[in-house]
DNA sequence: TCCTTTTTGTACCTATCGGTATAGAAGTAA
DNA sequence: TTACTTCTATACCGATAGGTACAAAAAGGA
């Protein structure tokens, strides 16, 4: 997960898999299947994860809280030192060529959304957002705050700058 | 350009660019030098052609047409069926391996953050922005909405939902 | 026309890609 | 010990990666 992680779907060799795992590479095809299964069990890990975070901020109480929290955490995550300066599901996704990853990818987003939906709709129902919010404009919105954070980071901003950019991006409340 | 636009750095071989312009290799070679070097020639026509939409923005009168022509003209670009539904720059930011051109992306990146900024501050000094705008964040989070847009897209987003987004990502204007 | 310069195409280089056949090493049960 | 299974390591596969040497061919100048 980590060498996917860092280096991207394409740009991971099987020698970097193997290194990394410290397994020859007979071992690896045997436990994991081929480099397309594998990068499949990485991402699920990732999901599990480092990328846990969107289901648990859905558990906050208000659909703002939601919000701000899955920013603070995904910006945590793009800062950890521990960590590459990444998402490895974007990272990925723009690198994974024409394999047949890519419907995978479009899947998984449509995931997010509708699980970001589906929490702002009970927020509308709760009055918590108002009655003619749209609640799926709004979760493409808060994934699309989310990617450009990522690319952002990616491409070299500091965490200072990644803050900013999410407070400004609050301000886009439904009202 | 069309090729690496498509398929990403990684992505791209040298016998995809070869078919593609129909010439042979030691002529691309000849002509580019390496594949490095003629990608930053591919990239450069993409910011003076495709991407060059930034720069146009840039001349309207008030800062809020600059952005809205801006967040419309890029999703112009990702949703012409002529070509790739993706960002070049993006693209390739996200599937460059460990190569050089990682510092590159991030300068460009610096470029067009510093342009935005230039223009929102005299959007200020002109009274069509408040005078405790941050001109710097602000340029931040509309380039960060730019990439959110691009990721949206290259997994599948159609044009309608970037439209959306990019309407909610513009109440987040600054007042 | 002849010669030179430039362009093009064939063929090849080494390294690495993703993936596998196969035999030795190690552990288990009787 | 014996027989059997499981694991691991060496060595290799064809294909393709990025990059070049070199000769045929075409174009230009006198």
């Amino acid at each position: 997960m980590q060498v996917f992680w860092r280096k991207g779907y394409l740009g991971t060799s099987l020698s970097d898999l193997t290194d990394a795992m410290g397994i020859k590479r007979p071992s690896l095809y045997a436990t994991f299947g081929n480099k397309e299964s594998l990068f499949r069990k990485a991402l699920d890990r990732y999901f599990e994860g480092p990328s846990a975070y969107l289901h648990d901020a859905l558990q906050e109480p208000t659909a703002r809280a939601v919000v701000e929290r899955l920013f603070r955490a995904v910006i945590d995550l793009l800062s950890d030192p521990q960590t590459p300066t990444t998402c490895m599901w974007v990272h990925s996704a723009l690198s994974c060529g024409d394999d047949p990853l890519l419907k995978e990818f479009a899947a998984q987003r449509a995931v997010a959304i509708a699980a970001l939906r589906k929490r702002f709709r009970r927020a509308i129902a709760e009055g918590d957002l108002p009655a003619d919010t749209d609640a799926g404009a709004f979760a493409h919105y808060v994934l699309a705050v989310n990617f450009g954070l990522t690319v952002q980071a990616t491409t070299g901003a500091p965490r200072k700058e990644l803050l900013r950019i999410a407070e400004i991006a609050l301000r886009a409340w439904p009202k």
